[in-house]
DNA sequence: TCTGGGGTCCTAGGACCC
DNA sequence: TCTGGGGTCCTAGGACCC
């Protein structure tokens, strides 16, 4: 069974703002650059939709209410959500804040009427919180996510092995999990525009377009996905903070004060989550919407402010953008569990021992050529 | 007045090791 | 004469998801 919570944050601020039930609402930052999380449905009749900017959805909608993200709302009512579902069923595996795989196998294997069961469940969960969702149940994990993607709100959709041809294939090949907006109109200009084209089409062709994800996607339109619901949460590979300037700048000063913001957030979430890690990652957006990113990996993990803060700005300094930019963020990679190295070292530490592992470096170095010199002289003479 | 912010995974080239 | 093959790690960019 696949979960989602249907416009999850836009319903969210309802339930705590009931004055705004019934009236078109979006979930976003009110800024110049602020663009739409959610719409809420009567916000969706005028048009608006996610990624929309917000200038746009007032044009479309001047009496629109927009409020801003309020992310400790939206994990508490998260956590009632996952709590709710793991009461008919422990085996459940969080995939986004408003959604979850659950294995209904064991549950759901006296139950006559599934139809009936799965309205409960939702009715029961509306009940308790006033959450909407929909409900996919099927053999695979891929399966139930299409199927909960299909009635929305509060729908719920059963697809078996044998429904794949006529529920699956005659899908537009956009709404495919995994097919974004790059890849479905290379998919498109190879005759491939409904799910099922997958099959007929030149395999060559496609494989060159999907390369390793070809073979996933042939086993989940052919019933083959996982059906592994994995329990176990997985831990964070990386922490980051971005931030999109009012204005493109160039101000360096102005560049700087931002960066320094943004690393105390990344220290300070790295620290609640002790959480240390070796690489540190600066992207820049520019004007034209590219994005360029520069890393460095340091021998040893770390996570104070102090760190984070002087690595990002010798890497920022490295890169040289000359051009005004638009956005500017600072992530934390190769995360480990700070347990595992026991104390936090100074930035003077630090230092030492990125010099001991220079050195370190320098003798391997060293080592290597003299043995390739041995090995020279010793040919030589042999020759 | 254009177009956020949090992530994950994949690809491909290069350095380096054995 | 002229250049192997296996592997890991690092780096930069890109696609995708919510």
């Amino acid at each position: 069974m696949h979960i989602d919570l249907n416009a999850f944050f836009a319903t969210a601020e309802t339930i705590i703002h009931p004055e705004y039930k019934g009236h078109p609402l979006v979930v976003g930052r009110e800024g110049r650059r602020g663009i739409v999380s959610t719409a809420n449905y009567e916000a969706r009749k005028f048009g608006i939709h996610s990624a929309m900017p917000i200038y746009m959805a007032k044009e479309l909608c001047p009496s629109l209410i927009v409020v801003p993200c309020n992310f400790a709302l939206y994990e508490r009512l998260s956590n009632e959500f996952f709590n709710y579902v793991s009461s008919y069923s422990p085996i459940i595996q969080i995939a986004s804040i408003d959604e979850c795989y659950v294995d209904m196998t064991e549950t759901l294997k006296n139950i006559k009427d599934i139809d009936n069961y799965l309205h409960k469940i939702q009715d029961g969960l509306f009940e308790k919180t006033k959450l909407q969702c929909s409900i996919g149940i099927a053999p695979t994990k891929f399966l139930a996510k299409m199927a909960s993607d299909m009635k929305k709100p509060m729908g719920i959709t059963i697809i078996r092995r044998k429904d794949i041809p006529k529920m699956i294939y005659p899908l537009p090949i956009e709404s495919m999990f995994g097919i974004g907006k790059k890849t479905a109109p290379r998919l498109r200009n190879i005759g491939i525009n409904k799910i099922g084209d997958l099959k007929t089409a030149n395999q060559i062709e496609l494989k060159h377009i999907l390369g390793k994800f070809y073979f996933t996607c042939m086993d989940w339109i052919e019933g083959r996905g996982s059906d592994v619901v994995e329990v176990e949460e997985t831990d964070p590979k990386s922490i980051g903070n971005s931030r999109t300037f009012e204005n493109n700048t160039n101000n360096y000063e102005e560049i700087k004060s931002m960066l320094t913001y943004l690393c105390k957030l990344v220290a300070k979430r790295a620290n609640e989550e002790e959480k240390v890690g070796t690489t540190i990652q600066v992207t820049i957006k520019t004007s034209d919407f590219k994005v360029h990113s520069k890393s460095v990996t340091k021998p040893k993990a770390f996570n104070s402010y102090e760190m984070i803060h002087e690595i990002a700005l010798q890497t920022f300094e490295r890169m040289n953008i000359n051009e005004p930019i638009r956005l500017i963020g600072v992530t934390l990679q190769n995360l480990e569990s700070r347990h595992d190295q026991k104390l936090q070292m100074s930035l003077f530490d630090y230092q030492i021992h990125e010099e001991e592992a220079k050195t370190k470096l320098i003798i391997n170095d060293l080592n290597r050529k003299m043995k390739k010199n041995v090995f020279k002289r010793a040919s030589e003479a042999k020759r």
